[in-house]
RNA sequence: CGCGGGGUGGAGCAGUCGGUAGCUCGUCAGGCUCAUAACCUGAAGGUCAGUGGUUCAAGUCCACUCCCCGCAA
């Protein structure tokens, strides 16, 4: 059970791991995923990531509305599966569910827990600055992420990593542990253990306000935040111009220990390849942007036709 | 038919009331300099997204098509 991208790459990984020296480990025997939703400019209805891997792999694929009606529930024991794996579904799992399988529901879970359970753990460990976070299998109970752990691997976060690179190297590193972990955990060989009840943090869902840049933030808290926001919702502030603001889109920067006494927001060099901008701590030197309507483009491009004078007020 | 912005030399943009296409950067050649991503001189490079229409004349006005992007979801 899963819908977006990391979902899709567990699948991938769990189909394709399911060999193993000729033998036969497991077989994908179902797939649940959200619905289908309008996205897109033409508001398309566009079958969820999971969807499409399932549709490629020719696997068949169930989108209930809620995983805890009753029809939902008669869908999977009609399966009769040995084990359940979610990863990012998107609807909280009852009881009755969890119960189905005789091997119970394993989650695939983007932090390292208890840090970060929820809804954007990927994020929110970017946006803390954290060096380090990880992928954790949990066997699943009613709670929100709040199940025994099965296993877990750490990555590195570098501060050259956004939100989608993470995620990339999370989904793959998830993917792995999924195959690598199922063969002990059917043979007995793993005992599940509790989560820590130190460190327990939430990792509530970004909204697209998170990605309004507040300029009187350290430079340093700024670049984590875009960081965390990229690619969705991406960071942004505004150009004030006459009649209307104008949205920027503030895609890759770096920050500057530089003192600063200038009002924060304000431009304070804008020249062929180099425009920054004072914080309230520190200076911020975007590097790559994006003026609403227009494509996403580095500071150079982008001050080759745009004027943005030194001593603008970004908003 | 959800709302809106846009397609102009390699990149990013300007182009007014229709009248032989400009700017910043890059590229190439030459010069200056101990030296340079700096500076000076010169050059190359455009079917103005496409199709049709209006006109003596269309990047510009009209119609349709294709493509890109922001919002919304």
């Amino acid at each position: 059970m899963g819908t977006p991208d990391l979902a899709a790459a567990c699948l991938r990984k769990l189909v394709s791991g399911s060999v193993s020296n000729g033998q036969s480990l497991w077989k994908v025997t179902g797939v649940i995923s959200q619905p289908d939703k309008p996205k897109g400019r033409n508001l398309h209805l566009q079958p969820t990531p999971v969807k499409a891997a399932a549709l490629e792999l020719g696997l068949e694929c169930f989108q209930p509305l809620k995983a805890k009606d009753p029809e939902s529930l008669e869908w999977i024991r009609s399966k009769n599966p040995d084990l359940i794996v979610v990863a990012a579904y998107g609807q909280i799992l009852p009881q009755s569910l969890l119960d189905i399988p005789r091997f119970g529901c394993i989650n695939v879970h983007t932090s390292l827990l208890p840090k970060y359970r929820g809804a954007a753990p990927i994020q929110w460990a970017i946006w803390d600055n954290c060096c380090e976070t990880g992928v954790t299998l949990m066997k699943m109970n009613a709670g929100l992420d709040t199940g025994d752990i099965l296993a877990t691997r750490c990555t590195s976060i570098t501060c050259e990593d956004n939100a989608e690179t993470l995620h990339d190297r999370l989904a793959e590193l998830g993917g792995e542990l999924l195959v690598e972990t199922l063969p002990d955990y059917f043979a007995g060989k793993i005992t599940p253990r509790p989560q820590p009840e130190e460190g327990i943090l939430y990792a509530r869902k970004i909204t697209k306000e998170d990605g309004h840049l507040n300029w009187n933030l350290s430079a340093r808290e700024l670049c984590c935040r875009i960081r965390a926001l990229t690619p969705w919702p991406g960071a942004f502030c505004f150009i004030p111009e006459q009649e209307r603001k104008i949205m920027l889109k503030i895609w890759q920067a770096e920050f500057l220990e530089k003192a600063t006494s200038t009002r924060p927001g304000t431009i304070l060099t804008s020249e062929t390849d180099r425009l920054e901008v004072a914080c309230g701590n520190g200076v911020l030197r975007i590097l790559c942007l994006q003026r609403e309507g227009k494509k996403r483009m580095d500071v150079r491009s982008f001050l080759a036709g745009h004027t943005l004078p030194a001593g603008t007020i970004l908003e």
